[in-house]
DNA sequence: GTTCGTTGCCTTTTT
DNA sequence: GGCAACGAAC
């Protein structure tokens, strides 16, 4: 069928277009300005990428596109709205209608508005890894396999199998071939396990990470008038961090930029870390085949680093061979000083050093928002940590437990979520599990008089104590069950709908929460204080199923950044690698640099023809080492006192001598007393 | 059927 | 040092 479509034209040489030229290197200007259709900017680190896409969205808007035809997808939340922020200063107005998020908050957002046209209901709920976990657990224990018999496959990594399954698009029995050897001969019952697992999700209404995204894909292959209105609505899309996309992200891409293809993609191939997740920077090397008219723009300037840091991490990249080479300049002069080296004895000691020398640049007039102390694992922040707090040095960090992940975060949006999916298994599960005497067996039996009442409906009408207050429970269990299921029935109001989240919470608090919460935790005053925070945080939204979407789409973020209690306090940032991308400070302590940690042990196990994962490994190194403007400091410990195997001896990271030894200056740590 | 204590096992990165 | 899996006791 065919179909008339008019392509904008950008106007050429706009009065606006003068200003940002001043802002702008030349090749930052003609990737700004260019003409419809696609294009790929390659940009090393620190060369301005956001400030391209940031200047491309302003530059759109003040040539007459409208706001809600323009699609900006990065890496994290937090991105886009840093993002679109600058995008208001620039052009004084506000960008409310912009699309702009991840993959992941995009994909949920159709999925919500056309369920239905998958057969699914938009009150689905959304399961976090944890949840997954569960899930599985349950579906193996619904299957006849028994995983006594041979070494099976954990739910942990089963879910990793179908993670990568889906976003890569190979079989699950190809993945167990390469990537999980040792599990051949189980192939097939895995492969048995993920269509069970796929049945599962869509019988208790939940989705999990990667359906987000499979699922808006699916839709829009199935439904070719639903893809043409998301095709008609984004004639401009944009993605950062392009380097990172996986099979699926490049297709949703794809789909939703034709047919005309006004696409920019921002990325670096040098900075591709995210591998592991399905990610393949072979779509940034091969943009220009997929789409043959691409403008190829490359910014080669670094204006974050000294030279010395510059030099450095040139040299440090160098040793990749699968690359694009790229001669990253720096724009700013003198040498600055040297990155540093420095051995220290332990990791107690490293912590003492990294704590001193923040006190030493703060007194020289350095804040300690400006500096960062990053890592490869998130364990690897622990003395740091005790240093820091001992020494009361304030510090910010992005840790390996999420907020929304914590216990009694998951335990109160529990109760919300089976107010709005009845068919949640796990939600409900959980708050069963809360009652004495009720443990996985009861919990189920529970859940089986539930799902054969009218009450679990997809859509009933009902209040919770029209069934449950009949079902059989342990006696020990009684008293409180009562009291859970009024508790429940408050949640909803007399049309059976979910009240809003900020009237529940002291519903659940009251009811039941706050007992439970006492008899369990010792420290259920902190996690109290928690809850007071999310009760704040709910009281932004009205419709229940957006909060709970916010919730679990939400980037690592500490209870702070969630309610954005304290903005930017002034702390120094603890983080891991990974989640520094795109971020940069003046100061950058990169810790833990011993061989089997940066690079991380798993890597170096492989079989050593496949330097892949090396190469990846020495990828996140570069991302560590560019993110410093001014300074940088190299730390490793020569002893590890692992817990369980006594005190390993640690060697000095690969890394670390891949370049020359005069790039930087070596650092001889010594002790007064 | 639940709970509690013991043993054994391994710590990567995340939307 | 923390969690899961297992077996014994309530």
């Amino acid at each position: 069928m065919a179909r008339d479509y008019t392509l904008n034209r950008i106007p050429s040489a706009s009065r606006s277009e003068i200003n940002y030229a001043r802002e702008l290197n030349e090749q930052q200007f003609a990737a700004v300005t260019c003409p419809p259709g696609p294009s790929l900017v390659i940009a090393g680190a620190g060369s301005g990428k956001t400030r391209t896409l940031t200047h491309r969205v302003a530059y759109l808007l003040d040539n007459g596109i409208p706001q809600g035809n323009i699609l900006l997808l990065t890496f994290t939340n937090k991105a886009a709205r840093e993002m679109l922020e600058r995008v208001e200063a620039l052009i004084n107005s506000d960008t409310k209608e912009i699309w702009g998020g991840t993959f992941h908050s995009v994909g949920n957002r159709i999925l919500r508005r056309h369920a239905s046209s998958l057969g699914w209901t938009s009150n689905y709920s959304i399961m976090d890894r944890e949840d997954q976990k569960d899930v599985l657990k349950t579906v193996i224990g619904e299957s006849d396999i028994d995983t006594k018999a041979t070494r099976f496959p954990k739910p942990e990594v089963l879910a990793d199998i179908f993670s990568l399954s889906q976003n890569t698009g190979q079989s699950v029995s190809d993945l167990v071939e390469t990537r999980y050897p040792y599990f051949d001969h189980l192939a097939d019952t895995i492969s048995k396990l993920q269509e069970a697992y796929e049945e599962k999700k869509k019988e208790i209404n939940s989705m999990d990470f990667d359906d987000l995204l499979v699922k808006a894909l699916f839709l829009f292959h199935e439904h070719p008038e639903i893809r043409e209105m998301y095709q008609r609505q984004f004639e401009w899309v944009l993605v950062d961090e392009y380097q990172d996309t996986n099979q699926i992200q490049a297709e949703l891409i794809a789909l939703l930029a034709a047919p005309q293809n006004n696409l920019m993609v921002v990325g670096d191939d040098a900075q591709s870390i995210y591998s592991w997740r399905g990610a393949d920077f072979r779509n940034i090397l091969e943009f220009q085949d997929t789409y043959e008219n691409a403008r190829k723009f490359v910014i080669e300037t670094n204006y974050r680093s000294v030279p010395g840091i510059l030099t450095l991490a040139n040299a440090a990249i160098a040793s990749n061979t699968e690359q694009i080479k790229k001669d990253l300049a720096p724009y700013r002069a003198g040498a600055g000083v040297l990155p540093a080296l420095a051995e220290v004895q332990s990791p107690n000691e490293q912590a003492a050093f990294v704590a001193q020398r923040i006190l030493e640049l703060r007194d020289e007039g350095i804040e300690l928002n400006e500096m960062a102390v990053l890592y490869r694992a998130h364990y690897h922040s622990m003395e740091i940590q005790m240093e820091l707090t001992n020494r009361g040095i304030p510090f910010q960090i992005t840790s390996g437990l999420r907020f929304f992940e914590q216990a009694h975060i998951k335990d109160a949006a529990a109760f919300m979520k089976i107010t709005c999916n009845r068919k949640d298994e796990v939600a409900f599960k959980r708050i069963v599990n809360m009652l004495p005497g009720v443990g996985a067996k009861s919990a189920d039996s529970l859940w089986q008089q539930w799902l054969q009442s009218p009450g679990a409906d997809r859509e009933a009408k009902s209040m919770f104590s029209d069934y449950m207050l009949d079902f059989k429970v342990p006696a020990k269990a009684k008293p409180g069950y009562e009291q859970l299921v009024y508790t429940l029935d408050e949640l909803i109001d007399e049309e059976f709908q979910p009240r809003r989240p900020a009237e529940m919470m002291p519903s659940i608090m009251g009811g039941v929460y706050e007992d439970y919460l006492q008899s369990k935790f010792s420290n259920w005053e902190n996690r109290k204080q928690d809850l007071q925070q999310l009760q704040k945080y709910s009281e932004n939204f009205t419709k229940l199923d957006e909060f709970l979407s916010q919730l679990s789409l939400l980037a690592g973020q500490d209870a702070a950044g969630a309610t954005q209690e304290e903005p930017d306090s002034e702390a120094v940032c603890l983080s891991t690698v990974h989640q520094a991308k795109g971020l940069e400070w003046k100061v950058v302590f990169l810790v833990w640099l011993a061989d089997g940690m940066f690079p991380n042990n798993r890597v170096l196990d492989e079989d050593s023809e496949d330097e892949s994962g090396l190469e990846e490994e020495r990828r996140l190194f570069y991302v560590a080492l560019t993110r410093a403007m001014d300074e940088l400091y190299l730390t490793y410990p020569l002893v590890w006192h692992g817990a369980f195997n006594g005190d390993v001896l640690q060697t000095p990271s690969r890394f670390l001598s891949e370049f020359p030894t005069d790039l930087v200056e070596e650092w001889r740590i010594g002790m007064a007393w």
